[in-house]
DNA sequence: TTGTAGGCGTTATCAT
DNA sequence: ATGATAACGCCTACAA
């Protein structure tokens, strides 16, 4: 591999020349610049970006930690960030948490050794000990959370209001004429999906509909006990007409287990999820969702780290997003 | 951040000492080891990443390029990888190619500049230059190749093998009693996909089944103008019986489209996929599959990356891995 | 506008 | 078993 000494040997100019040439292009004339750019094309020069990092101190690096990889909003987040970040030339390095703080630590302590001049994340489900985070921060590496932040203070996110898109979900059944909605609700270690049970909880009481225990709960992942778990409900409460879930997943699941029951959705019963994921818009019927703005959650995490990069201030900024109503088949109003 | 320098100030030790203890511990006794950890610990000391791999030429970086990680088969394989790979502290970058020729290139230029020490890629669909590949492998750079491999000479690859696959679900459906199966083909620029029309068209041949062009289809992305185009087929052949798509996707857009029609799965139509994806187990009805071994694709991959990683003499091997075949409800005999 | 030289943190070669 | 020192490739005062 060829080095700015090579480009020196090449044409007889100094190293620091040859570097300002890949730097503050400002203060070289433009013919030492051309001469420089053409031995660098000869030479087949690529910059070790390893040495610029040692002696910078920038390493050009950015760190994201995603709780999986394989989930259409993460996925989604960091074709976001990629789009931003590429066109800095910043390194992007992705790592899984699998939603355990083990491996989320180690994924930071692998990025405090590749000296990361950023990260970006997203809490596992797991994380209760942010110690490790505080101490990035205080080394003044700028982080941005996104979708899951971490309880402490100074910390600069981007995250979906998903109380509001709960109660637009819920809303929009009610307004589709739903007089008993229940919530299948997600794991309440997670925040948001707290925040997206009080938004249903919410929606009713502003419209004045009554609501039980009965109307929210947890399901599993055996379909024969859930389908069991809610035919019984079913022929407690038979004038149940409207679903939302905390997740499509959790919706697929639902209009699966509707189907065994032979219910007709929406004529008998609205299903609605939340995520706008893929798969919504190929399943029958298709599934009315709430979007969560992936790609633009992506985006500004990205924009927000940029400034905190080239600052010398780290400045935090908390940015929430609007989710959007998606109507599709599962919830065509009767009428 | 606390370096070597600081560790040797505070024990007394030389810089050598210290390096020693985090490297070939074998040269160093075990009091001073004993005093260099203990140092280490209360200074809370990273070894620094580019420093080393500046200094030792490996970075312990492994660079993987998939074309999308938001796929069930590639975010599988990547899973696999990272068992082996962060095992053997190597630190992974993944990069999307988006099925993009430019944006691969753009990857492997970025993994050249972060002086990878060893790459695990699958093509994607657009490229056709290798030059870039070649010229890394020149350089010594092992590289391993998953499931989509390049036609270049000496290359070390795991695939599956895509031809049985298919030929083993096709056997599926005639041994259930399928009188006149189609295929529902993918991208003709995607070697996978051919061979496995290959194997579908094999397995018919092989059980003296007659096949027509009309046979193979390819679909769009307009789920109407698709619902009419096999409507159209099926009047054409009352007798089709059996679907095999090449992808899950294209199954379950496959079972929206026999709903649209009402038509019975698998009474009427039984219908096969590839991939053996999340959903297909979570769909009514589950969609039988082939199972694409991802993990262990991207465990040996790995491995045989390791393998060439240690050793000076590149050694090159090709590995093809046997698919499985899942029955699920899509496929039940009907008798 | 260009050149000189020191150092980023580590490893590796000598020598002790 | 340990220490001194040069070098990896690059950046950046400082000098010219």
């Amino acid at each position: 591999m060829a080095s700015i000494k090579d480009i020196s040997k090449l044409t007889g100019l100094s190293l620091a020349t040859v570097s300002r040439v890949f730097n503050n292009s400002s203060l070289v004339s433009d013919k030492t610049k051309q001469k420089v750019l053409k031995a660098a094309k000869e030479l087949d020069y690529q910059p070790n970006m390893m040495a610029a990092a040692l002696r910078s101190g920038k390493s050009k690096i950015i760190g994201v930690i995603v709780p999986e990889i394989n989930n259409h909003f993460f996925s989604g987040v960091i074709n976001g960030i990629e789009k931003i970040l590429s066109d800095q030339n910043y390194h992007i390095i992705i790592s899984q948490s699998h939603e355990s703080e083990a491996l989320e630590k180690k994924a930071l302590q692998s990025f405090m050794q590749l000296n990361v001049d950023g990260v970006l994340m997203s809490i596992s489900k797991e994380t209760t000990d942010f110690s490790l985070i505080q101490k990035i921060m205080g080394q003044k590496i700028p982080v941005v959370f996104f979708d899951r932040t971490p309880s402490i203070d100074h910390a600069s996110s981007v995250v979906l209001d998903d109380y509001k898109g709960a109660f637009i979900a819920t809303q929009h059944l009610i307004d589709n004429g739903c007089k008993h909605i229940i919530h299948i609700a997600g794991d309440s270690k997670v925040s948001i999906f707290n925040r997206r049970r009080e938004g249903f909880i919410d929606a009713l009481k502003e419209n004045n509909q009554i609501i039980s225990e009965d109307d929210i709960l947890l399901l599993g992942t055996d379909i024969s006990a859930d389908t069991l778990i809610l035919k019984e409900l079913f022929q407690k409460y038979p004038l149940i007409d409207g679903i939302f879930g905390y997740g499509d997943e959790a919706c697929l699941y639902i209009i699966n287990i509707l189907n065994i029951l032979e219910i007709a959705i929406p004529q008998q019963i609205q299903v609605i999820g939340f995520g706008n994921i893929d798969f919504t818009e190929h399943t029958s019927p298709k599934i009315s969702t709430v979007d969560q703005k992936c790609t633009q959650m992506g985006l500004l995490a990205a924009e927000m780290l940029l400034k905190n990069l080239d600052n010398e201030q780290i400045i935090h900024s908390q940015q929430v997003l609007s989710p959007a109503l998606i109507v599709r088949e599962s919830t065509k109003s009767p009428n």
